[in-house]
DNA sequence: CCTGACCTTTGGATCGATCCAGGCCGCCCG
DNA sequence: CGGGCGGCCTGGATCGATCCAAAGGTCAGG
């Protein structure tokens, strides 16, 4: 055949041998692949035979160092912590790499200590391997946003820039507060009225954000919340010992919690206790995890839209490595509440 | 400066950059990087010098492009099918980055129709976007298997080739037998002796395989396993109607289960009749989910030891793409137990 | 002092694509 | 009839690294 003489005979087509076996130039096969309506109608079609035949598809090094992009978009993943949010996460990773895929991207995981925020992106960014960052721990704080805007990284974010609501890069979150006012809203109508909140810790953003459902919920109503309230760790444990607490001080009839961990231990509490969930007290959870489909009698829980995100993601990168470049702002977006017998 | 004319001022330094830095050619920063002991004590340290202090990294299309490498695998996960073994791969993906990363590659994540198993592969490996693959699904029978070798992609598989003994590409996989046998003389040791088994059905060679496991367990003890044993679909519903099914007809005192799901069903019989898990009837599962973890009163459970998976399947990487490709075979690993309440 | 072997360093070619400037051709219009 | 223009296509240069062959220097041995 004839090939350039020294490639092993299993080696991908190239666009020169597309261009050879097509009788044109290297250029016009590269324009047929990405400016088609430069061809001449009867050229394009004998090129695109050709790459056809030849199952020819560009190789990515090469376009990438010529280009300068990488088509690929990093996204980090913590540390296996085994246990809260890892479903939701799971999900999203799901959701994004479905999303990246339509808009021509790939997505590249990578880890770091969880303890420094920005491990692994340095790396990534000098050796030109990815196009953008997607960055998902705002929670803490988010040292990588300005870290990241500083070396004019490309990156969008999944949740509010909660430290610095000024901030101008894109990002996408789930309303928290909605989606509590909804499960708040829902137990309301079931003919609840002391309902309950088990909640995180103070210094939590997300969860002073999802707090804020339920007591406007509440307050909507005229319902009281003093003593109603608790605050604690994102443990089963926790849930379970803040629930303990609350049936004996408040006679709440419901409970809203900040994630299903939270919403377990109360289910803990109450078959501790010979009560059952739904019928003697309903219980809302948050995140609709695994664990609140399949326990007994089902957790309601508050569902978040992670296709949704993960396109309007895809959506911000777009906007920041499209020609020209689209500042793009916040997407809120509202969560559904998946409903089971817990309520 | 002295940097090439055209270059934006944020663009990373290049290895000529470095070079002028030094004084040196480009070839000598090329080798002090990729082969030190080239240097000369003295020059070495100079080029390093002026690596550290630009901040060099060498582009990874261009090197990509040269060595004809990426150093990426590619890892397909399915379909968010919201559900089983989705917590098990969840795990298996953070191992496998991590293991991935301190041998110098990166994960790369696409999809595919869940019904077919080969889309996705072919452009990845026709645009040169991966070294290697890293195959999940062979519990479908693995046609990847057999399509990757025809085209010489280089792939480790998580799964036995159960379809073909004699295949010979590596593999790792968890013995699922020696997984259940544990299981089950766990459940000896406390005592029991009519133990039931509830899988999957008979054309699943993992279930079979875990069958196998419990049935050599009973028989080593000449107990009978005689109407102990159900097969049926791997969710919650089916768990429950089977263990329904077997307590009437054959009362066991425990449940062996091919899965943390089929276990919940079990679980849910037994909250449905008054019996306390773990004190009445003995439950264990398999995978170790967020779900054996978080429900009442603890569910005891297989865990695959799925760090130690992804570590032997990053050694089949290394021995494929290494200098050179060592053939490589199977690795089978034994599980552990994790004990909590149900037994 | 010269030769050859060895150690260290160098410049040019190369990987496979895209950017850029320019060439060819046919057509319109002055 | 000739210049100009737009449509289509081509060859050379380029992205930033590594491969390769060979140059310059040092040193031992003849």
């Amino acid at each position: 055949m004839s090939r350039l003489p020294g490639r092993a005979p299993t080696a991908p087509p190239t666009l020169a041998d597309v261009a050879e076996r097509a009788g044109v130039s290297r250029q016009t096969v590269s324009n047929a692949v990405n400016n088609p309506d430069l061809l001449r109608a009867d050229t394009l079609e004998r090129v695109q035979l050709a790459i056809a035949e030849l199952g020819y598809l560009p190789n990515r090094a090469a376009r990438n160092l010529r280009t300068r992009a990488s088509h690929l978009v990093g996204l980090r993943i913590n540390a296996a912590q085994e246990g809260t949010a890892n479903a939701t996460m799971d999900r999203f990773v799901h959701s994004l790499v479905d999303a990246s895929r339509e808009a021509g991207y790939h997505v590249l995981l990578f880890t770091g200590d969880p303890l420094d925020p920005l491990t692994g992106y340095d790396d990534l960014l000098r050796s030109t391997a990815v196009d953008a960052f997607v960055v998902t721990d705002t929670y803490l704080g988010n040292p990588q946003a300005s870290w990241l805007r500083e070396r004019r990284a490309p990156f969008v974010a999944f949740g509010r820039p909660w430290d610095n609501p000024s901030a101008t890069h894109p990002w996408v979150d789930v309303d928290g507060a909605a989606g509590c006012e909804l499960a708040t809203q829902h137990l309301l109508e079931r003919g609840h009225r002391r309902i309950a909140w088990i909640g995180w810790r103070k210094d939590s953003w997300i969860g002073e954000d999802r707090r804020s459902g339920w007591h406007r919920a509440m307050k909507s109503r005229d319902l009281p919340t003093t003593g109603l309230a608790s605050r604690v760790e994102d443990t089963v444990a926790s849930g379970r010992g803040a629930s303990e607490v609350l049936l004996d001080e408040a006679q709440p009839s419901a409970f809203v919690c900040a994630s299903d961990t939270l919403a377990m231990g109360v289910l803990h509490t109450l078959a501790d206790r010979g009560l059952v969930a739904g019928r003697d007290i309903a219980v809302v959870g948050f995140d609709d995890s695994q664990v609140a489909q399949v326990v007994r009698p089902g957790l309601t829980s508050v569902r978040q839209p992670l296709e949704e995100v993960a396109m309007e993601v895809v959506k911000g990168l777009e906007g920041l490595l499209g020609h020209p470049p689209a500042p793009g702002r916040g997407v809120l977006l509202t969560p559904t509440l998946a409903m089971r017998g817990s309520s």
